[in-house]
Parts: C-alpha cells; structure tokens; sequence
DNA sequence: ATTCGTTTCAATCAATCGTTTTAATCATCT
DNA sequence: AGATGATTAAAACGATTGATTGAAACGAAT
C-alpha cells in the first residue's frame, strides 16, 4: 500500500530517541521503547527490521538535517563575505549555532538527541561508526578549509587539535544544557540559548585565535 | 585472614577496566569481563558483591588519585607564585595536565580508563551519580575560586561557562587522543603528549581570557 | 597430618533480552 | 459484501544476563 502507517513508527521513534540518549543503546530495551510508544513490541521490528536499524534511523533522521544546516549557514556566510576571506567568528558560529539552537525548539525530543549523539560519540556503536563518519565527513572539509583560509599562519596540526577542542566542548555544553540550569546555582537558564551560543562563540574564537607559544 | 588475594581482584579490575571503557556499563557482561581475566564468573561477587560494585570501583580507584594531584599542583602554583594572582594558564596546566598526561605512562589500562571516564560523564550511571559528584565537587570548587581570583572582572556565569567548556574539551581530547593520531592524517603521534597539554593549554588560556561580545 | 578460614570452580537460578511466528484486526478497493 | 494487503497484537523461541549455591582446592597455623 501507498498508505503506511506513520503513527505507530512516530510514536516508537520518539521513544527510541529519549530512552537512547538517556540509557544508550545496550542500555534501552525494545520493550522499555515500545512501551512508552503504546504499541506492541514488535512495531520495532515490523516497522525498522531490528534494533540496530531502528539506532540507525533515530540517529541520522537528526544528524542529516544538522549537518545540511551548518553547511548551508557557512555557505551563506562565505556569499556575504564575498571575495575576502571569512571572519573567523562567523565560521565557528555557523559551526555551532545549529547545535545549541536545537534547544530553541520546546520539543523535550531534540534535548534528548542532544545526550544521544553526544553519547554515541563518547561511545561509537560500531555496526554504526562507517556510516557516521561518512555522514560527517563533508562537514569536517568544509569547515577545515574555511578555517585554513581565514588562519593561513596556523599549522594544520593545531588547526586539527583546535577543532577537537571545539567539538569536545560544543558536545559536552549541548548534552548537559540542562544539568547546567541545575547545577549552577541559578547563574543561568535552560531557555537562554541565545546566551550559550555567544558564550561558546567567544571561547573558540579566542581559542581558535590564540598564539602558538612555545615548546 | 590480613593476606588476601590481590591476584584475581587486579586481574579482573585490569580488564573490567578495559571492557567497561570500551563497551560501557551495560554492553559489558561479568562473563566477558571474567573470561579475560582468565577467571571464574564468581569472582565479581566474591571479590565485589556486584557489577555495580566493581563499576564503582573501578571508576573510583582512578578518580581520586586522579583529582588529588590536579589539587596538589594546585597548590604547588600557588605557594610558587607567593601572595600574587596566579597566572591563568599555570591554573589551567594544573587543571589539564594530569588527566592528558595519564596517557604519558604507557600502561594501556589508563587509556581505557579515559575513555570509560568520558563515557560516564556523558552517560552517568544514577546509582553512582552523587558519588562521583562528591568526588568532584572540591575540585569544582578550588578551581573556581582561583580562576574568580586571577580574572576578578570576568562575571560568575561566564566563568562557569568557561570552565564548561574547558572540561568538555579536555575530556573528549583525552578520550579520543588514540583516534586522533589515525584520522590525522599522519599530523600527529599518539606519544606526544606533551605537545598535546601545550596545545589545550594554548586554546582554554585564550578562551579564558576572551573578551566578553556584546549580546 | 589436621584443622580452619580463604578463595576458586562448575552448575544452576529466575529474569530479561532481541527476534520470530502465527493469528487477529484494520483500511481500502472491486 | 467480499477480497486483499497492511498493520497490530499475543505468544513463544533460544540465548544471555546478573546473581547464588555448595562443593572442591588452597595456604597457613597448630
């Protein structure tokens, strides 16, 4: 049939996503997921095949349209910047933007993918790892190449360590967005993304700027 | 009897060490973790009482010591610099240095170990959560409050921030170092260590030290 | 040599895991 | 209404999980 059935495999997926990114992958069972769908267990392997493909799915259905977004922000940036090389904070704030700003969005969903990708990069699933790295290799090119460019005296091996650098704390912020509302003694709100984006930018663009000292 | 055997329980450490770091908390069965051992499936409980037992205390046993020495040249830079500020990036030397330099020693547990210290971060198992808060919670504290000292007109909610920031970047440059010298490209050696503190040192001083955008 | 506490081992427990099977239910079209 | 294919549901599969048991093996002291 033409016709499938969208709501029992929306209702699974959003499940799958929050008890992934809370428990993980060997952490979650099929039958915690379909339970907190409402529907029986096996949706998950009619609908997704088994629970490594279901993974799979709850993973890139996000990470795709992520990574589209900080690539088209980047590109929209190089067209205003014209000919003249791009301003180094405008490269780290296309390069982070998308992430933190998943958080804008009210759906308790997003913040679960947030712990989830962090987590699944602190922990690769293997039967997974090729198709991730494949998935963020073009935006690992682009984003080296800007920065190269606007950072023609930096040698490639510290250009490749200040991009770790960011990512590590790009990921750690992002998953722990929330903790932190907790645990900082009400110096900050969860809903001040606006705040964390700013904050995060300036870090990495001194970081990214900073002089090499010496050995 | 005082004479206990410490054979088995470091064997069966050594390896849960590993397998937790590599498959975390739950994908890691007692039987995996015994069978390298090369011991019997009963020796987690005679040894530990439970798989939860033997988590704890294989984080733990790291932990502290880890902690102790990041305090301890704490102080040490700060008796050096008498009764004057400390310098920013002596402060995050001693904040950064012993977890990176774990990696110096070539015992192959502790890289394990960083990984599984970074997978727990970013996956808290609960029943060891206000535990391992505790642990970290003095560190938290001495470091804030010589970071307040030495940047006086940087405001309490950045300064959390960037302390953020700075234990995401550390963590996951710890956690990755070994994949890094594979996806380098040849750019960098997994035994340079010490140019790897030198490089984080360089970002978080400057990341510190940042000028504070306008929002 | 014998006793005693410590440690190891194989065997087994109930519970839970991912997956599969089979039947029932649903929606849609002739 | 009846037929057809898509979807859901209940039940069961074998395998694996953490934990426990009781007996065997060990080392040290008498």
């Amino acid at each position: 049939m033409l016709i499938e059935s969208v709501a029992t495999r929306g209702k699974v997926l959003k499940a799958a996503e929050r008890l992934f990114g809370q428990h993980g992958f060997s952490g979650t069972s099929l039958r915690q997921i379909t339970k907190e769908a409402g529907t029986n267990l096996a949706a998950v392997n009619y609908h997704f095949g088994s629970k490594e493909d279901l993974y799979r799915e709850v993973l890139l259905q996000r990470v795709r349209p992520l990574n589209e977004e900080r690539l088209m922000l980047l590109t929209q940036a190089e067209q205003l910047a014209g000919d003249q090389p791009l301003p180094l904070r405008a490269i780290l704030d296309a390069f982070i933007r998308p992430v933190l700003g998943l958080a804008t969005d009210r759906m308790p969903g997003r913040l679960a993918f947030l712990r989830l990708i962090s987590r699944d990069l602190a922990d690769p699933q293997p039967f997974l790892f090729t198709e991730m790295a494949r998935e963020f290799d073009p935006l690992v090119k682009r984003y080296t190449q800007a920065l190269a460019q606007t950072l023609p005296g930096l040698p490639a091996v510290d250009l490749f360590w200040r991009m770790q650098f960011t990512t590590g704390a790009l990921l750690y912020a992002a998953a722990h967005q929330h903790d932190f509302e907790r645990i900082s003694s009400g110096l900050w709100q969860a809903d001040d993304v606006e705040g964390c984006v700013r904050r995060l930018v300036d870090y990495c663009t001194a970081g990214f700027g900073a002089p090499r000292s010496a050995a």
